[in-house]
DNA sequence: AAGTTATGTGGAACCGATACCACAACTAGA
DNA sequence: TCTAGTTGTGGTATCGGTTCCACATAACTT
């Protein structure tokens, strides 16, 4: 491999020079220029990152963190994000905590060692002041997940709204016998206690108490979709909608609920959250709250880039719009 | 950030043999040991692999190149790679292709600049003698796509025989109008190549001649299925049966169909590729050809490892088994 | 007892880049 | 014409580790 000073001696000039040229500075004449990008063309010439990472500062390297990448709203995330970065010169460096604590903090310790310039969370594992002792190294924000406090920017969508317009739908459908699935276990802070806000506020509105027995936590999975309708048919008093977390947690009922033939949405109304692929597969197809990745990609990077050119910026949150759609699930 | 001078300067030692407890050298005593361990924990020491990377060979991380991490296939063999990279002390290093050479080509970089000690490519965009020319700053190996030389190990399915069992499961159901969708081009060689010959073979074999009508090619989303399915309910004579290269275009032909009124398997058989998620989600549920992911993310980690040890090892190709999963679509 | 060999430790060069500093040469203003 | 500023170039220290080499001491051989 082609090191900076091969390049140095083929042109007859000096690594100063060179590196000049390779980082545009200016203050090079167009003659040695020319020479150095002969030399470097030449010899196939390629920086070594780790040298450069070891002395300057700057490695055009952003770290974002997801649970993990086979769930697709977080693949999809990714997308959008590497997508964004790539137009402004950044590259992505992708890691799965697999929900533990560990992986997240060692992730994190990327930032003290200047593999990567910043990190987005899309989800946290640590307590916040964990985290918040990284960010001494490097800017840390969050997309997707959040704590409610300033801590550091956030992009998120209001999820308050989200869960608030998704339980208001089931009721102007005329259902007032509503299931509640839930990512999280009992979240006391973040996305999970806003949701569950969101959904009390519609329900108490018209005046609907909420069965305890209707509520299930800690539901991710498709697999976890099945099992919540299994407990529901066993029950005598059965609920006539159900609002969840998560497309595939609903499509697991569906699925299920079709097994078992039941119609939705005439005996069970169904609602996901996330607007993923699933969502126009199933059949029916699944009424949901879309969360625009897309747009929460491209944000988060133009917030990052910002947060690494002025490390004094001000913080602040962003908010996304979310929005219902509505399909045949309901 | 703490630094080796930082813990030697603590423990009252030299940077050796800091260096040394790190990397579990011998001729330490165990009484320094200690010290250096404790002055470690003390400061919160963690190495900077950049330093470590542009001295040393090893970098214990191994690159992974997939098309695209938001196709489920890819996510979930990213996983199981990672998986069991971790369990053998490596990192994994994501890099998508979107199907782009230059991209790819970038990517195999990270070899010439030690950021990578190797590399497991799934899919492969440009010629194999491009790629070969990597070759000499690191191990390359193939897991999933292949090419039919035995140029590098490879981890892979024989897709001759997935094609022909499909095919042949199709035939055995009466069929003998049967459709097929590829993914590739045309592709002089790897997967594409081999399934076509595995569904030319089951056909022949009783005497069914193939109508070029009949044949999609570079289909790869649901998308694109669903256009499958239009162009098929245009012709005058139609297929009776299908088969195709990925879940989710058997998916998007399944979805268009039942909008169309088609009822799937009387109407229209369809069979699909890789037992995704999907498959199971669908209704009717996709038969499929299954490809054992997990299998494949081990087996490349303990190849890639073994060739990292032992760079004179012989090359050969695993085959790993290749399924049919019969299930309401055909 | 003298000569090997095994064990333990530190000094310093080195990996491949960047950036500070010194200095040269040229341009512009007074 | 002289000083001050601009532009262009190279020498060298430095980032944080690893490793070669020299050297000291302890443990075995004959």
């Amino acid at each position: 491999m082609a090191t900076i000073s091969d390049v140095a001696k083929l042109s007859g000039l000096s690594k100063t020079t060179v590196s000049r040229v390779i980082n545009n500075h200016p203050y090079v004449s167009d003659k040695k220029r020319e020479q150095v990008l002969k030399a470097m063309k030449e010899l196939g010439y390629i920086p070594n990152p780790s040298a450069r990472r070891l002395r300057g500062q700057l490695t055009t390297t952003i770290g974002v963190i997801v649970p993990r990448i086979v769930n697709p709203f977080f693949a999809h995330l990714i997308n959008s994000i590497e997508q964004a970065a790539s137009e402004k010169g950044y590259q992505v460096l992708i890691g799965q905590s697999y929900e533990d604590k560990e992986k997240e903090v060692a992730f994190l310790n990327l930032l003290k060692t200047k593999q990567v310039d910043g990190i987005i969370m899309t989800s946290t594992e640590n307590d916040w002041n964990v985290i918040e002792s990284y960010n001494e190294y490097g800017p840390i924000m969050l997309c997707n997940d959040y704590v409610n406090q300033k801590v550091a920017p956030m992009i998120r969508l209001n999820q308050t709204k989200g869960a608030y317009i998704g339980a208001n739908h089931l009721i102007e459908r005329g259902h007032r016998k509503i299931a509640y699935c839930t990512g999280g276990l009992f979240d006391e802070q973040g996305k999970g206690k806003d949701r569950n806000q969101g959904f009390q506020k519609a329900l108490s509105e018209v005046g609907i108490k909420i069965n305890p027995k209707w509520i299930f936590i800690d539901q991710h999975t498709i697999e976890d979709g099945k099992h919540v309708l299994r407990q529901i048919l066993e029950m005598e008093d059965r609920p006539t909608a159900i609002f969840t977390g998560s497309d595939e947690v609903a499509g697991g009922i569906v699925i299920a609920a079709k097994e078992k033939g039941l119609i939705i949405p005439k005996d069970l109304a169904v609602i996901g959250f996330d607007d993923q692929p699933i969502a126009e597969i199933l059949d029916p197809k699944l009424t949901t709250i879309r969360q625009p990745v897309d747009l929460m990609g491209e944000k988060s990077i133009e917030v990052m880039i910002e947060m690494l050119e002025n490390p004094e910026m001000e913080i602040r949150n962003y908010e996304l719009p979310i929005e219902l759609i509505v399909r045949q699930s309901t």
